[in-house]
DNA sequence: TTGGCTCGAACGATCGTTCGGTCGGCTCGA
DNA sequence: TCGAGCCGACCGAACGATCGTTCGAGCCAA
């Protein structure tokens, strides 16, 4: 990178330090894969040194390193919190019982959920180009994901829930695209977590348009 | 990049070669910039090395050079296009004629074809982080051509075309969202450019749920 | 004194870029 | 028609910078 680096926000404080002991702050492995997720999403993956991870954690490059074992295993660790609070919701009760339509709506709200519970972890993961092995092995875990709710959007579609005229092939994709569109500009804070949740719900299955009367909507 | 590359496609024959003579194809900038386009977003930007783009394009490092200015240029020569090609649509007559809602759809009908006809460049575009400043000169033109569809959707709304209950703001981050994550999944020849249209069209104004008769709904 | 924590210094590798020079087709005066 | 000279295309080698990672020695609370 020859680039200049952005502004470079001022607020990097050290994070974590999870023990009462306060002049020699300790960082466990986790606060420290949030650090590095933070920093990841703000330069890109491969933008990012190790000299910034540690600066983020206010300690130096080496200090950095007697936490954890590199860089790829903080991405690794990242993703892999990403991709249990996904899972998860496909092992949640709702997400199988009821109809297509039932179940595929659940778990798009929670998908949203999830999104915003782990906004760092998630974001890394949508990003992922496939260039190690720990991201190619990310990218087929997600890719499961997807087809869980490819498949789910083709037994809607058969049972007549969805509209005709979308293919559930592309639907599903547009319906995965709306969501994970979440991660490039939610930010904790600015919009209500539940009206958020309602809102993607009406977009994606009532449409932006106005004045359809939405048979079996959901009460907000 | 310490990890292993990925399969590494064997199909990158050199790309334009738009001269008569074989014996020694010349490579004209703009197939350069298609060449590279199409191997950033393989390999992420950061990711890509000055090595990876000279063999894609059949010659060595130090023969690239002789093309093009460097890497930095060939991302903004790529972005240029994607840029030209958004800030086109708003230029076109049926983007200022008509109720917002009219405008706004013909925008996004016109968007999934942009996106489809430069997909790497777009691509390339929508993967920005703002590490240079050719990175953030196209994030804030990007930003421009949100806010102008931003301030569509507000028009609309305020119109009473939209759907009460959907914020303005986050429907057109929705609607963007949606439309953007095309670059995601969409390949050439898979999809009918028409249908696509048709159906991103019908998922974001009318929702994924059955039966809603969709007033004033364009033809398909 | 022990042992977790911190650090400066340096490792080899790879990055984007530059440089000097070779090769071969084309131009143009003889 | 010919050949000398030119010039764009091409290449190997190397530049300094930065990368991820390692090492060993200090520091300080227990």
């Amino acid at each position: 990178m020859t680039g200049t680096r952005p502004p470079a926000r001022e607020d990097e404080r050290p994070a974590g330090a999870a023990r009462e002991r306060r002049s020699r702050p300790t960082y466990d492995p986790s606060s420290l894969v949030e650090v590095a997720a933070r920093v990841f999403n703000e330069r890109g993956y491969d933008a990012t040194s190790m000299e910034d991870l540690s600066a983020a954690a206010g300690i130096t490059k080496s200090s950095f390193y007697h936490h954890v074992r590199g860089k790829e295993a903080l991405l690794r660790a990242a993703l892999e919190r990403a991709l249990d609070g996904l899972f998860g919701i496909l092992d949640e009760p709702a997400a199988s019982t009821g109809s297509p339509l039932t179940r595929l709506r659940h778990i798009v709200r929670r998908q949203v959920e999830v999104l915003v519970a782990e906004l760092p972890h998630v974001t890394l993961l949508l990003r992922l180009r496939g260039n190690t092995e720990t991201e190619r092995w990310a990218l087929a875990r997600r890719r499961e994901f997807d087809a869980a709710i490819a498949a789910l959007v083709r037994e809607a579609s058969s049972a007549g829930e969805l509209r005709a005229g979308i293919d559930p092939a592309v639907g599903a994709r547009l319906l995965s695209g709306l969501v994970n569109s979440l991660v490039e500009w939610y930010r904790p804070g600015r919009v209500d977590v539940s009206d958020l949740v309602a809102e993607v719900d009406r977009m994606a299955f009532e449409g932006l348009l106005a004045q359809s009367p939405a048979p079996g909507g959901r009460p907000t």
